[in-house]
DNA sequence: GTCTATAATAAGATAGAC
DNA sequence: GTCTATCTTATTATAGAC
């Protein structure tokens, strides 16, 4: 946290992850950076550009963490697997960027807006070319893509709302019970389970 | 929608949704309801009040709708059950509310905040309730009881944030899509499924 | 119950000194 | 790279006429 730039935008994090964006003023970030608020405007053009460096790094330092996890690994369930615990560990780890992104998108202008969606829908591909090859596998069962893409990638990111470092579970117990739930959802209807006596026995 | 402090809240509404509360100026709202900003005093103390009315109204009524939903149905699983399609409905027949109630919650005071807080952990405990009730009889497997509530209620009210009334899914077949996964999720590691060779089958 | 007018304040952003 | 000072505009809310 040696340069300035760096810590308004720690700081912004920090405030426009408690108050939220629009509540949040520059001068408020001003004064946690302890700089005046026109030394703010030296190191970004506007408060929106703030906020997009904060949302763009997000996404890209998410997406880029999804790829890496998932690199080594081949059969399709074990990559979902890893593909939930690698969104439940970034969530977790970057709680308050996460949830920025997740909730302040309408404070972006319409351009930097479509920028952010686009980076989101690639991200979201990934995941949705994992149930549409499960289910060609047989491994998942046949559903709606997007439905069973958005149930599993909110539910997760949810998790870093409520979770809290001091609390009882650790990141990979919470981790363990997430991708356990997804993944008994995505086989649920697969032959086996069909017309589900099994999980009435 | 004959007066003018229900055409108030209705119009805040549309645009909490649309803008956020922090980034909708009473002109915004007065402008909306087609008088002047002056004359929104008249009905509500305050921008902050407003709010809270909104918040209000819609706990109040999303447990009420919930508990009526159940009164007349015996079995844990079809509580449960009840219970999800009610929490679904209600979130996509109130969209907009629900998402306020669920992303404003800063922009209240302290005290409307306990008491927003309060109506909502009531809510949660119905869920509680009914994930212990079956753990208790087998039906459901034991796990950690607020975060599959957790799980659950954010998973349902997320479907709420992307369902659009023109898309191609009814609020009948996305409702059995989450019944089905959230029920698949609760029985995981019951008796019949403990080292789940049936779903690997 | 709604209006006009206005008070009191705070916001985002810029100019120019150092 | 940070400062002080300031511009411009918008904000919530109130006072008092009708």
């Amino acid at each position: 946290m040696g340069d300035m730039k760096a810590t308004i935008k720690s700081v912004s994090i920090d405030l426009f992850y408690k108050k939220g964006y629009f509540a949040t003023s520059i001068s408020d970030i001003a004064q946690g950076s302890g700089i005046q608020k026109a030394s703010i405007y030296y190191h970004y053009a506007s408060k929106e550009d703030l906020l997009y460096c904060i949302l763009k790094s997000t996404m890209d330092d998410l997406t880029a963490y999804l790829k890496s996890r998932l690199s080594p690994i081949d059969s399709v369930e074990q990559r979902m697997r890893a593909a939930v615990r690698s969104h439940v560990d970034f969530h977790l780890k970057r709680q308050k960027e996460n949830f920025i992104a997740n909730s302040e998108l309408r404070g972006i202008s319409p351009e930097h807006y479509r920028a952010i969606v686009k980076k989101r829908g690639e991200y979201e591909a990934i995941f949705q070319d994992l149930i549409r090859q499960g289910a060609e596998q047989g491994v998942f069962a046949h559903g709606d893509v997007k439905i069973l893409s958005y149930a599993i990638l909110t539910l997760c990111t949810a998790g870093a709302t409520w979770y809290k470092p001091s609390g009882r579970l650790t990141v990979d117990e919470i981790a363990d019970i997430y991708e356990n739930f997804i993944i008994s959802g995505l086989k649920l209807g697969t032959v086996a389970m069909s017309d589900s006596p099994i999980i009435k026995a």
